[in-house]
DNA sequence: TCCGTGACCAGATTCGAAATCTGGTCACGA
DNA sequence: TCGTGACCAGATTTCGAATCTGGTCACGGA
């Protein structure tokens, strides 16, 4: 493994151990192996390394959700997006970290995240309006209520999926699976047009999939958009 | 308006003002014009004071809701549950305050909270176990998840809802009614069978404003249930 | 007699200056 | 040329003194 990735590894792992406060470049440095200095040959400073780490992360989800729906064109449904999306959350100890005990974990982090991150973010939600247009073009997503509106209840819902580990405490099912599942079906019930269609085999279910292999050329592209600009913002924290 | 009301109010307008650590027992008596002893009167501790505030205005939110029910039986309808929930959480400082600024407004007072009312929320619990059970015997919600599935997405979905202004900015549509709406949308569309049943006016419409009427005379008693415990919780903080 | 009050106290919180730590640099050496 | 760790300034922590505040209770007025 090269200095860079072991770097940003050791970063992530302290990270979800010790929160942002508590890790600094001399212990990351330690435990990477290498010796201080090297880390700011990387890395502008500290909070460059650490939004490193982070878009690190959701590079990795992003493009896992690239290849299930290159895999599979089902999964460009807003149902599949979500559990799936969840269960790479679930996977991913500085994804989970990032939405479980933001004060404790984040400290002041968050801050500097939101305001470097706005253009990516903003971006983000571009893609999310247009994918939704697109799945209501191809009849997969129902046309009762305004895309402003259906991406809001998607992102709201997602929320509290999100932090439900952190709301609910124990009052969640404890299952990732039956939690990611219970996601989708609401998801589904919320915004799409079809029943679950993957073990469906009438003649709905063949349409929603001939719909979704339809719609996942106009849908795939901007998403890789989306992992290539995440991608770039990643490199941007490197120095030069 | 008598004395405990006014301590209350003080403590409530003080609360959303200033956030818990900076309020004083000496300021809230001064702004309800009695003598700081005269709070102890009322209430063992400055804890018990503030879990009484908020107790009252949770308890506000299930008396307008029940009047709701009490008018309209399609009231009862989850979907329709959680607008007017949200909508009375937004009308609420105190409430919005417990949502919104976790940490500054609330200091260490939501542990205080999570460990005095974890009866009041096991309670809370069951009657919405219960309350969903019922409606799945009307015919009212699907039954293709279990009810335990089916409570935690509300309880999920409804979470994330109540913290978008918190969590989104920006990013959610400006009016409550809006929100509130789509709230009623994605719920419905996760829990319940009927299409927008209010200005419906074929058979099927009937028929769920039917099943709602029958439903009501079991759902609304217990959810009295709760608001007596709520309000027997409240009246336990005061001396004696 | 009894309800309301504010002076009072102990313990918690804040303050401030000294001591320590840590992000970031850079001269040096492999 | 690339990697390193000693070094520095400023941020953070520490810790005892000073202040503040939750809670009590003896007293006074109705």
């Amino acid at each position: 493994m090269e200095r860079g990735e072991r770097i940003l590894e050791a970063a992530g792992e302290l990270l979800v151990a010790w929160g942002y406060r508590r890790v600094t470049i001399d212990e990351i440095a330690r435990r990477a192996r290498v010796g201080k200095g090297t880390v700011y040959l990387h890395w502008k400073t500290k909070d460059a390394l650490f939004l490193a780490v982070v878009l690190r992360s959701k590079l990795r989800s992003h493009r896992s959700q690239l290849a299930r729906m290159r895999t599979d064109p089902l999964a460009v449904l807003p149902s599949r997006m979500m559990s799936g999306a969840y269960l790479d959350f679930l996977a991913d100890p500085v994804l989970r970290a990032l939405y479980h005990d933001d004060a404790d974990i984040l400290g002041r982090f968050t801050d500097i995240a939101k305001k470097e991150l706005a253009e990516l973010s903003a971006y983000s939600n571009e893609v999310v309006r247009h994918y939704l247009e697109v799945l209501r073009a191809h009849g997969l997503v129902r046309a009762d209520m305004t895309v402003e509106q259906q991406q809001y209840a998607l992102l709201a819902t997602a929320s509290g999926f999100f932090l439900s580990e952190a709301l609910l405490h124990d009052r969640a099912p404890q299952s990732a699976e039956e939690r990611s599942t219970v996601l989708a079906r609401t998801v589904r019930g919320a915004l799409e047009t079809s029943a679950d269609p993957d073990p469906g085999t009438g003649p709905a279910a063949a349409r929603t999939r001939e719909a979704a292999a339809a719609a996942a050329p106009d849908i795939i592209p901007a998403f890789e958009r989306l992992a290539e600009l995440s991608e770039r913002e990643m490199h941007r924290q490197l120095r030069e």
